[in-house]
DNA sequence: TATTGTTATACTCTATAACTATA
DNA sequence: TATAGTTATAGAGTATAACAATA
């Protein structure tokens, strides 16, 4: 998804109805509902300097204790070459900070700064928000349905790798 | 999402279990829901020729009628700069034609040949082995109950632009 | 020889701008 | 001048390959 996010200046405008043969077909719903949660996400973290992605690194460093990057890669599912550019945007504005392992110099232990750990508690905060915000077409009996099988469907069978 | 697709050979490997901070936040299982579909979705279509956007094309032009590249592309969120090569592709494999309107001859009404209409009905079964696939985790009343919800998100909010 | 981090590179998908032909 | 289609180009996002430092 890819390539996934629309422009910022988009999040607000709305297509024509979908024409019915896709509104019955899973992939186009699956896609739609992520990239309307994504244009409610983004505008959303932008002012506190976020985005899912560098959400995503603090959430497992901070629920995880200091992480080597490659670590952090496996567990996010993408690769160790992209950790190093989010670890870098985390590092210049000093959320985390990477620290060498004295036992072993080969890696960076990766850790969580008070002033990361700040910024986390209110992006917890605003991503409450944001997915009441999406979840609001369904009632609340229907939005804890969804959460119950959408977590089945995306992980049950194992995620596919990034 | 598609970058959003994970390359086919890796459509059948897992990884380890999400870290539980992610586990819970919509977005990431929104994202991983829409991945594992793909990851089902594209080796079941690659081997007629066809993937998740040609076989919209497909549907829409079947659905709507000869149509102009312009209107497929509003009516599938696209831009109609992707339309070109949307089209060229069908039109070289011969599930869709070109034809010049003779009244206005500044566009091409596109039209969905036998040989498209043939391919058409065997991509249906396919999707639909697809679709149960990808909800096989869930019971059949947790699987209607999945596809009203998403639906409901996915458009009734209007979709993001693409 | 293997592992961690990094850089260089390439590939996919998609959007913007500019061109052509028609109106 | 506006519209349909096209091409050229550029920008994300992410993957592969190769390299330096360390084990």
């Amino acid at each position: 998804m890819p390539r996934s996010q629309a422009p910022a200046h988009a999040a607000s405008r709305t297509t024509a109805p979908a024409p019915a043969p896709l509104a019955e077909r899973l992939g186009f719903l699956l896609k739609h509902a992520y990239q309307t949660y994504q244009s409610i996400q983004l505008p959303a973290l932008a002012p506190i300097g976020l985005d899912g992605r560098l959400l995503a690194v603090l959430l497992v460093v901070q629920a995880e204790g200091p992480s080597l990057q490659q670590r952090l890669s496996e567990r996010m599912g993408v690769d160790r070459t992209t950790m190093v550019a989010l670890v870098d945007i985390l590092e210049q504005t000093g959320f985390v900070e990477r620290r060498r392992d004295a036992g072993d110099r080969r890696g960076y232990q990766i850790n969580i700064t008070g002033k990361g750990a700040a910024l986390l508690r209110k992006a917890t905060n605003v991503i409450h928000e944001v997915e009441q915000d999406f979840l609001a077409p369904l009632s609340p009996r229907e939005q804890r349905q969804f959460r119950t099988l959408v977590t089945k469907l995306a992980l049950e069978r194992g995620r596919p790798r990034a």
